[in-house]
DNA sequence: ATATTAAATGCAACAATGTTGCAATTATAT
DNA sequence: ATATAATTGCAACATTGTTGCATTTAATAT
């Protein structure tokens, strides 16, 4: 079993128990550099239950340290917070984008800040999925 | 048995045959003046197998009569095309709005074009989904 | 109008994804 | 070392969506 410090450290600075299961899931999680889907998170400890993976994934979530980053419905994508999300600040101006060659979902910025408006609206949040071809494949 | 002769030809149009199910599944949707969440289509419609109805519902999509509008993952919304869409050019330019008060889901166009460019990348297509209070509740 | 045929429907079964209750275990603070 | 509150594993359940197949129905040609 790895020790992982500063994994350790950013779990207890969120008020998580560093337990053995969070710091292998946020290892997998982040060791991946794009979004991962749970499958593969599955995948990569399958010695876990099931049911014990979907609430650590939910446990950090709610503490800001991922987030959601599904694009075409079909399976949960799931990629660390790039800027210090908290629990009640999980705001992410980047976009979702799913590369239609490879697959692979990654977070990216847009060139130049999104804004928009909708009249008569309050707009508090806002998500961006997109489709297309990634660099790697372009 | 209600007829509805104008939703005959647009299914006729788009090849499909005007089964009393399609007729009546498009009423519903139609008639409810934004994204529905399958559970109301069901609701509606309890005469009809759940199957038949997701069978129908994905004939409509592909033939470009109705749209996916899900804001928050946990039931799927549709909302009738509003441009003329076809199973090939099925591209929305407006956002998906969840009102946080009345939870209603609707399909809006932002005040002005909403474009953007990520670096490396070739965009085919995007999504946005926002949050906030609608028109109503504001 | 009737027969033909290709598509649509209902039913049963299955698959995938996610949740809940509870007893056993483990991380943290004392 | 111990107490305790959170976390885990297991079993069961819930929801959402799909597939195969026999039956029914809409569109087309006669």
């Amino acid at each position: 079993m790895e020790e992982n410090i500063l994994l350790k450290q950013l779990l207890r600075e969120r008020k998580l128990k560093a337990t053995s299961t969070r710091l292998e899931v946020l290892s997998v999680i982040s060791g991946y550099n794009k979004a991962i889907p749970f499958s593969e998170i599955q995948n990569a400890l399958h010695d876990f239950d099931r049911v014990t993976l979907y609430r650590t994934i939910n446990s950090l979530m709610k503490s800001g340290i991922i987030h959601k980053a599904s694009v075409g419905e079909k399976e949960t994508f799931y990629a660390v917070c790039s800027s210090k999300c908290s629990s009640d600040s999980h705001t992410h101006k980047h976009i979702h984008f799913k590369c239609s060659n490879c697959k692979a979902v990654t977070c990216v910025q847009a060139d130049s800040a999104i804004n928009f408006a909708i009249p008569g609206h309050t707009i508090n949040n806002f998500e961006i999925e997109a489709t297309g071809i990634c660099v790697a494949c372009n």
